[in-house]
DNA sequence: CACTGTTCCGTAAACGTTTACGACGATAGT
DNA sequence: ACTATCGTCGTAAACGTTTACGGAACAGTG
């Protein structure tokens, strides 16, 4: 005889009521209650999750899923732990617990999405690395599991996301280093079919031709969003003629920004002073050498609204987060370093 | 009516039936194999993981515990991607799930590690930044609950485990550096009662007496395993007085490396130059400038290991890994940068 | 006294699987 | 022709919960 079958057998009392006591039901004395809560905590019982999550149909977890492999998901790494915490003090609240799904590299993410999503593991999912157009999100919505996208999509389901203010960045980076000087603004473009930044571009153009300076495609740079690709885009930068090349750079993804620095330094070209860089940082980026003037955000505060976005969605939960569906930009405020100098002559 | 039943209705089978083509058993003819299978396809039924793991007892997902919060882990984030992928290939080979399990800052990682298990969340559980002291190891060794650590801890339960190769790596590092002319060689020592490296400073000891150099307390220099434990160091190195500085380091962590740079940089020593450097790689330090002298490994190989260690110990997965319990440090190779110049004069 | 409520608790069904067991027919062996 | 074996399948119990329902005891109300 096990788990709360034992309980109540020791208890002399019926099951259906350790149950209740246990959860807090209101059907049961103070003192029976009393009585199952000392013994539970005595025999160290605990609720079988199976069990339970067979009954209620839910299991009371929540997924993160991301890909592994810095190909794709660029910062990736360091930036989602910060995320995570957030995330988790949210879900804290509730008694959810948080697990981190990861999509091997070798895995198709729209199967493994499936296979999670099959297996029941989760009640309510956090999609990143949204591409431009997700299956994901189709498939989640199809389905009406709960979900919420870090990062915009062209598929649209009414579905909630989050995504970094690219607009925002694009446009003070532009006006910054016009402002100091700089007319040929360099730009990463993302090689991927993936979600960051693809308004980044556009809005980068509309800011330069603002400023009455012509888009020039030579200057947006395909690449990675790793430091690999920063790294290239450094030495494709140095093979330019002196006269083409970009003075300065307004870059969002901070790896990427990382590499290029090397990328640089390698080729003979000293970033921030031949060449003004704007970044954005989360945690590498602070040892950049000269200090990357950079786009910062509260990663955490991210993820506490991830997570705060997606409760909204759960009917069990929504009533503790009464704004409607989120669907949002988040802001970044400038931290000025020593990589933005005016340019030159 | 749902789920098996829906199909074994369909088909005018008994829901047995049904459950044994699923599952592969041999009392079901191929042609009613066939036919369950294709329903099954058709309509997209997958088995619930709710009901199955309550009647068998366990949930097909094994989980790795760490903490969010690079306060402790170091190189931690970009480490552990690599050494997912490596436990994942193994997990699929036996149709088994990873999850991450992430302890929050906020928590302390006893309780929480006692949630998760009561949760009955996972069959099986990686645990990694191991204290010297650990208690998890005892908590789960009592419980005979399946897991291997990621590092060696004092706390002996005749449990398997993995870890770097701190006394090869301490040899090694000295030997070059001793040949190389160097005398003040200094260290890194974690802060905390973590595990990673507690065989370092001993190591480290013996090689520097083999070379008759005297162990000088004042080399060894205690700091967090991340960056800014590394600016720290650099600091602290460029505050003390020349001749008592160390003209060369061991270190056995990324992030601190790439602090130690910046840190040396920001007081005008020049890393590679003024102080030799030899340090460990795996994702970030191939930007560093001059490029690092490091030890190297493949932690995709090493989360493969870890993983076939864990099936190891576990009485349904055993077959396959008939070798016994896993106790073992693994090898790093040198790979030759810049960053390990001669000693000057 | 009859009634209505309340408070507390037990009963039992349900959640969706897996699996031990036995039944049945067919085939093979003697 | 009888038994043994094999292949195939159905039956039903079990896993550990939660919860709708009803019943018993009791108090309050008219």
């Amino acid at each position: 005889m096990n788990g709360i079958r034992r309980l109540a057998h020791d208890l002399n009392i019926s099951i259906g009521t350790v149950s209740r006591a246990l959860n807090g039901k209101p059907d049961v004395s103070d003192e029976t209650r009393k009585r199952v809560l000392e013994a539970a905590a005595a025999i160290g019982y605990v609720p079988n999750q199976a069990g339970r999550s067979l009954r209620q149909g839910k299991t009371g977890v929540i997924g993160f899923m991301m890909q592994s492999g810095s190909e794709i998901t660029g910062d990736g790494d360091v930036f989602f732990m910060s995320v995570f915490d957030g995330v988790q003090t949210v879900c804290a609240r509730h008694q959810l617990d948080l697990v981190v799904l990861l999509c091997s590299s070798e895995e198709d993410p729209d199967a493994y999405l499936q296979r999670v999503v099959a297996r029941g593991f989760v009640d309510g999912l956090i999609i990143s690395a949204t591409k431009r157009h997700d299956h994901r999100i189709q498939f989640l919505a199809e389905r009406n599991i709960p979900f919420i996208a870090l990062g915009r999509s062209l598929t649209e389901a009414g579905h909630p996301w989050l995504d970094l203010d690219f607009e925002g960045m694009a446009q003070t980076g532009v006006d910054r280093l016009v402002q100091k000087g700089h007319r040929r603004i360099g730009v990463f473009a993302p090689i991927d079919d993936i979600n960051l930044g693809f308004v980044f571009v556009d809005s980068y153009r509309a800011a330069l031709e603002r400023h009455g300076i012509a888009f020039d495609p030579d200057l947006v740079f395909r690449a990675y969003p790793n430091d690999r690709g920063g790294h290239e885009i450094g030495e494709r930068v140095a093979a330019m003629p002196e006269d083409k090349r970009p003075t300065g750079f307004v870059l969002t993804n901070e790896m990427l920004t990382v590499g290029l620095y090397r990328g640089l330094y390698d080729c003979g070209i000293r970033p921030g002073a031949d060449i003004a860089i704007i970044g954005r940082h989360s945690t590498n980026s602070q040892y950049l050498n000269p200090k990357l003037t950079c786009f910062y955000l509260s990663l955490r505060d991210l993820g506490i609204e991830l997570a705060e976005g997606l409760l909204a969605t759960m009917p069990a939960y929504a009533a503790h987060y009464p704004h409607g569906v989120i669907r949002r930009v988040v802001p970044l405020t400038l931290i000025e370093g020593g990589s933005d100098q005016p340019a030159k002559g």
